[in-house]
DNA sequence: TGTCAAGAAATTTTCGATATTGCGCTCGAA
DNA sequence: TTCGAGCGCAATATCGAAAATTTCTTGACA
């Protein structure tokens, strides 16, 4: 398995022996599996047009292939991996076409919950998002390390502060289907942002007046402020070479 | 595992051995049988809340139980069925709020898609349109054998002509995701018309006059069309029992 | 030198069996 | 009679290997 930087192995291994939870509370491997896979993906350790070989993944999670399959099975019916039948499982590879599909369907579809949420969202949904935003607009963009590089921790912020925005929408399917849009989106950010970014851009204004305008109740304005943000990004990324999907 | 009918094993085996076919084209027996699965359970084959055992499965598909598994898996990643660890499968219960919930979603959703596809459609797209419509209207809504039950016929031409409508949408993502929405009501239209539906309807009437604004570009007139046959139908829907899942 | 076929190796798919979990029953004690 | 522990059955989850398919390698032949 082809990962980003060389041995970043930890696997958590959070999750308890079964007798040791309770029954409703019963995780399987398949689980574990697929939420460790899925994490892998989304947060950059694997590059996108990576095949994912049943040996390695066996062995990376140390589980059979029936395991690993259902976890790419699942993965692929999201659209994160691409199966190809007779010839496995690899990660969704980056294009820019996919990334101008995408983008317009979130303006489309984002826009659209982050309306209802506005205009369903109480007081305890309003507490969230500017405790998300506070945290997002106090943790640092940059990664310590690496300067080029975002740093774990604020997109772990990013995440929340968009999902805090979404949360108050009351139709189920149309947050999961946003959510899942952020999450195909997330690829390309990971991806991308060291090879072209704009620098001029205002990020963390942008995400102040989008609070701003949330929290005002003005959805129309909200939603014109979000459309901006997302396509603010894609023009960032659209800066990098066409694709940068790898054999 | 429960069937509507008695004994319809008609199972196509249409597809040939691996070594008549070119290898592009190669199909596994895991995607056969999820397209069966899923056919099954969307023709209403096999009732809502219906819990699907390994045992029957593998015996009805011939195959292990792993091949059952992935299908299974897929299908509850679209939502489909339900899974729940060690507890297994059963397909999605029904439920009025969850219906109310799909209405919405699709009126905005499905909705978005027909005024993109509307205002993308070339001239072939017309044709497709017209074409899918005529059908339509040429087909009996109601079954030869039973009155009280939708001819399988009718419901593929239906099928075939809303697919037509949205088929110009030239994103592929937000068209993927109304059509899998239509799929999800697709089990209610099934379950729900035999217990009560609005007489007085004249759904040819509303099929016609979509085209018809579809046809002179009218998007705006079409999406009001459209989103008023939906909640048309899910108001005849509601008339049924609040929970129609069995267990 | 280039092409193609045959065989070997690598990889995916499918299977059958085992391990694990959940559930209902019996049985004994309070 | 009721409750709970323990046992056995049924169903799911997981495994490891066989079967099937693709890909790579090799060598003969033009």
């Amino acid at each position: 398995m082809a990962h980003a930087d060389g041995g970043t192995e930890q696997r958590p291994d959070a999750v308890q022996p079964a007798r040791h939870r309770s029954p409703l509370a019963a995780i399987t491997r398949s689980e574990q599996v697929y939420v460790q896979l899925r994490a892998d993906i989304l947060s950059g350790r694997v590059l996108p047009g990576t095949k994912l070989r049943f040996a390695d993944l066996t062995e990376r999670y140390d589980c059979s292939t029936s395991v690993v399959r259902e976890g790419l099975t699942r993965l692929a019916e999201q659209g994160l991996v691409q199966s190809e039948p007779q010839h496995g499982f690899r990660v969704t590879p980056l294009s820019q076409d996919d990334l101008d599909d995408l983008t317009t369907a979130r303006c489309e579809l984002e826009g659209l919950v982050l309306r209802m949420s506005i205009e369903h969202g109480d007081i305890a949904w309003e507490s969230e998002v500017v405790a998300a935003h506070h945290a997002l607009d106090r943790t640092a963009m940059e990664s310590d390390g690496d300067p080029a590089l975002m740093s774990e921790s604020w997109t772990v912020a990013h995440s929340r502060f968009h999902h805090a925005l979404l949360a108050a929408c009351p139709n189920q399917r149309l947050r999961n289907m946003a959510l899942s849009l952020r999450d195909a989106a997330e690829l390309y950010r990971h991806w991308s942002r060291p090879l072209g970014h704009d620098d001029h851009r205002d990020v963390r204004g942008e995400h102040r007046a989008l609070v701003d305008a949330a929290l005002c109740g003005d959805s129309t304005e909200a939603v014109r402020l979000l459309e901006e943000h997302l396509r603010r990004t894609t023009r960032a990324l659209g800066a990098r070479e066409p694709a940068m999907s790898t054999g």
